[in-house]
DNA sequence: GTTTGACTTAGAGTAAACTCTAACAGGTAT
DNA sequence: ATACCTGTTAGAGTTTACTCTAAGTCAAAC
């Protein structure tokens, strides 16, 4: 069990962010007697998991959309969550491969002593 | 020579963008006696390479920093702009990097058929 | 016993990069 | 000549993902 500070370090992500996350329903935490959140370690996993989906260029809303699917009705909805997780990896790819045209250009530029 | 159109189809970028790129002084557009914008091939090229740069995440406003620097004085300017590429070069490595981690983090989750 | 520093909330503000609107002008098509 | 399509402008609005502020609670430290 872990408190807001601790996941704010293991995260990377700062506080300010993990109560947002919160309210736009990315995902849920308990709260203890105080009011205060208690994070698992699961919640860890989740967070870097949807880190490793918002640096890649997952909107939050779809990143929601997925959570929910999952937490609603793993079984029935598994297909569905595959499915996107499949199209974000081929994007990935896509992206990936833009990346280095767009490496090679620069390279050029650089090579040919350059003028914008 | 060509028409906001023609350029808006060449490069991909709405006639919007096309303005909004010379109103933050990304780049200056010759205009004919009716105010009409003409655009040269060099503008393409630049316009392209400004697109790449942009795709990988650098943003307008050093991209603008670079342009001028290129437009005042390039002999003078040369290195300080080459070290920028340099540095952007780099940065996309990195991203290519953290791009391949990330995916190979959803590719072991679409394994383990998952539970966000 | 009060100051310090953790936590809480609702809601306002920010940054980047567009994106759109309204209002107008000039040229071609019917 | 009137509709339509191109272009123009200044400036307002949008989206995404935060980021911050103000006002408050609670417990430990000095």
């Amino acid at each position: 069990m872990y408190n807001i500070s601790e996941i704010s370090k293991e995260t990377g992500l700062t506080k300010h962010t993990l109560r947002y996350y919160e309210k736009i329903e990315l995902l849920a935490i308990k709260k203890d007697e105080k009011g205060h959140r208690i994070y698992k370690q699961t919640d860890i996993g989740a967070l870097t998991f949807i880190k490793c989906l918002t640096k890649t260029g997952m909107p939050l809303d779809q990143i929601k959309e997925m959570s929910s699917l999952a937490l609603i009705n793993p079984e029935e909805n598994a297909e569905r969550i595959l499915s996107m997780l499949q199209i974000h990896k081929d994007k990935i790819l896509l992206d990936i491969k833009a990346s280095k045209e767009s490496l090679k250009m620069i390279e050029a530029k650089i090579e040919t002593a350059l003028k914008l």
